[in-house]
Parts: C-alpha cells; structure tokens; sequence
DNA sequence: GTGGTCTAGACCACT
DNA sequence: GTGGTCTAGACCACC
C-alpha cells in the first residue's frame, strides 16, 4: 500500500485514513510501536506538521497513543480497533451503495454483480 | 445531481462520467435531444471546449450522436444504454470490492453490510 | 479578562482554556458568533495557527462550530454548554481539593475557609 | 513530592512554597534539622545559591533559623508554623475562589461540589 | 532520537 | 474577508 495522494481532499485527511487502514488490516499490530511521526513523512512525502495533525486526530480516536521520547503506539484494544474497521467498511458499503443509487440500481442487481465479480 | 468537480482528475473525464450518469439514469432519455454545448459548459461552470471535448468522446462511446445545424441526441438504442449502465456499475462494484479486499473482509460480510443498510 | 499566557503549558491548551471560559459565562452567547480566528490571534499575540488549534479542540468538544467562508459559532446547545462548564468547575474543585490535601487539611476546615472569605 | 519546578515563575518562589510545604505538613518536623543547602539543592537541581536565596527568605519569615557550623533548624514555634499553614491554605483558597467566579459559580454551589467530591 | 509546540508565511475555496 | 490547509524551519523536554 504506497500512498497516493489526490489533491482534492485535506492531506491528512487521506493520510488519516491510510493509518486507519494500516491498523485495522493489522498491518500496524495492536499494542506495538508505529514509526516516528518524521519517518512516516518523509515516506508519505508530506511535512512532519501534516504527518502530526493526522496522528493527532488518530489520537483522539482512541486508536493509537502517544509516549513521550518514546514513540507511538497502537492501541492494544482490538475490540476498539474492530469497530473501527467495521465503521470503515459501513462507510464505505454507504458510499457504494449512494453511487449505484445514483445509477438507479437495485439491491438485487448489486448483489447480483458482485456475486459475479472476480475479486476476492 | 450538481456538477461538483473535483481538481485531480481530467475535467473532461469528470464531465463524461456526468453526463453518461444522466443517460443511463433516464435523466436524457434515448432518442431526446440534449442541451447545447454552451449550456451545459455554463451550468458545469466550465470552457466549452472542455465540454465539447466530453461530447466528443460520448460521441464515440455511440451513446449520443449529433445532427448538423440541428444538435445532439441521445441514441435512441436503448440496449446500447443499457450496456454503458452495466459497464458503469460494474467499474463501481469492482473499485468498490477493491476498497473492501484492503480492509480484509470477505464477500460474506460485505453482503451481510449491504443487507443491513438503510440506502434504498 | 486578559489572556495572560504563561510559558510552562502549552500555548494552545490555554487558549482553549480561555475561550471556553467565554462561553461558558455567556461572554460568547450561545449561538452567537465569535471573533475570527485571525482577530483572536492577534488580540491573543499567538499565531493563527495555534489559535486555529485551540478552536479546532474547541469544535471538537462540540462547543463550537464553524461554517466555512462565513465563520465560527458557539453551539446552541445551552444543555452541553452548561455541562462543559460542570466539567471545568469540577476540574477546578479537585485541583484544589488536591493542594489542601498536599497541606494536610480537613474538609470540614476547608468548608471554614471559604465561609470565611471575603470574595464573593 | 517531587519538586516539579515550571519556568514561568521565579525558580527560589517555588523552592520557598516546597520548603514551606514540607514544613506545615510536618515531613520536615517542628524544632528538627533540615538537610544542608547543597543536598537539598541537588536534590531539587538547581544551583545552590537558588537554594540559598530560598531558604534565607524562609529564615526571614521565621519559620527556619540556622545554627553556625552546625546547620539549619525548623523553629519549634509550632504556634507560627500552624500560622504558616492558615495562611497558604487561605492563598489558595482564595486562588480557587477567583478562579469559580470567573465561572460564575455561587458560593453554594461551591459547597455542593466539594461534598461531592471523592477526594480527601 | 522521540513526540510536541510554535511561528511565519503562503495558498485555496467560497461568497 | 472567512475558515482551512500546508510547508519550512525552529525550539523544547525527556531519556
């Protein structure tokens, strides 16, 4: 997962977003260390202030914490992290579910086309 | 549905995606006339060449087709319609299932959400 | 009342401090707009951005909210605004709850004290 | 307690209120010797004409006095010492007194929060 | 070397 | 003119 950012939406927002992923697909494993908020900029390309902003709110969503001079850490309560992937995915289902709305598309149908797509 | 374009991507992509949605949602139902390209260009807050540039490549997909001195029509060959609309909510589910497959949750689950939600 | 910002806590914390002393004494009224962020800035003598900080904080307890191009607001909600200020004297009690302890003294003392007192 | 010095105030202020502290409390007891100047500044890491400058204000307010060649006292005058406390449990009594006007909180109400309180 | 804070200055979208 | 975002660069406390 390289990082990609578009232009259209707040950078942390996105980069928020890709921590989030990182987490719940437990690519960041609960109760371990994440890398220093500099690493992570450099990597993503952004400024240490925007890599910040996006840990900070990461941070008040209770899904990572912070340890002075030490590091930053996942939270170790999976439950907590399970959610989160389950309010990620429900956003998602959401949006999906708008854009074939929006193609006047029935429950149906949608299941129908995903029963038939190769993916996963 | 508004314009809303967004600044990464080709305008002129956004601009075709928006107006295939109207066709295939019956908004310009087969065989009627559509605006003139300045219209549109004014509504969509864009230069008409960049309109004319979308028509033109709607032209090609075959989904409308112009008439000189007398404007453009949607084809009046409805299984055509049909099929962009199955196109177009196909590359929805398969970006859609791509964005599940990162957070690792399976087909079952993902039809378990869709039964669930309150859209539509 | 001044903003007085002492050196030895963040910056941010005490301007949302401040801010939400306004608020919840009616200075800033419920529903009502407040001062732009650059205004407070400079009346505070901080940077926009740490005054964007502690209203971004501020927003996210819900005291505020800001509609973009027009400006910021207090919450009509009198209920949590109230409630805030709940939480802020109770903070205030047990700090000083607690330095009395540091000095060993009573509640039933401390109840004397503040009969005692000649403010308010 | 730890001595915890913030910069924003006069180091040798705070140094004096610790002092103070562990006498009222009785950790350093009535007509007993404190520890020399050096140890107590090491201790608290300052220098130790900060220290110093402390403990000669503290022998001004007459609450230690020291013997030639054979160090530094607490008076005995347990009478002065109980003073000493009335008068910091007053300071910061009225220090919180200020601090719940300025959130407009009655004095009854007041009463109600610290019997509610867990504390002590 | 870690996280945290702050400033200065810039640009954007919206109205 | 509003709020919002971003960068660059600096300093701090802690270990």
């Amino acid at each position: 997962m390289a990082w990609n950012l578009s232009s259209d939406r707040p950078i942390y927002i996105q980069l928020l977003e890709g921590l989030k992923r990182r987490i719940v697909t437990g690519e960041y494993k609960a109760g371990s260390q994440i890398p220093p908020v500099r690493e992570l900029a450099v990597e993503a390309g952004v400024n240490p202030n925007t890599m910040q902003k996006a840990l900070l709110q990461l941070e008040g969503e209770g899904l990572v914490y912070s340890v002075r001079t030490s590091g930053r850490f996942v939270t170790d309560n999976t439950a907590h992290i399970e959610n989160a992937k389950k309010e990620m995915a429900k956003a998602n289902v959401n949006a999906f579910l708008n854009s074939m709305a929006e193609l006047a598309i029935t429950k149906d149908e949608i299941m129908k086309l995903i029963e038939e797509s190769e993916i996963k």
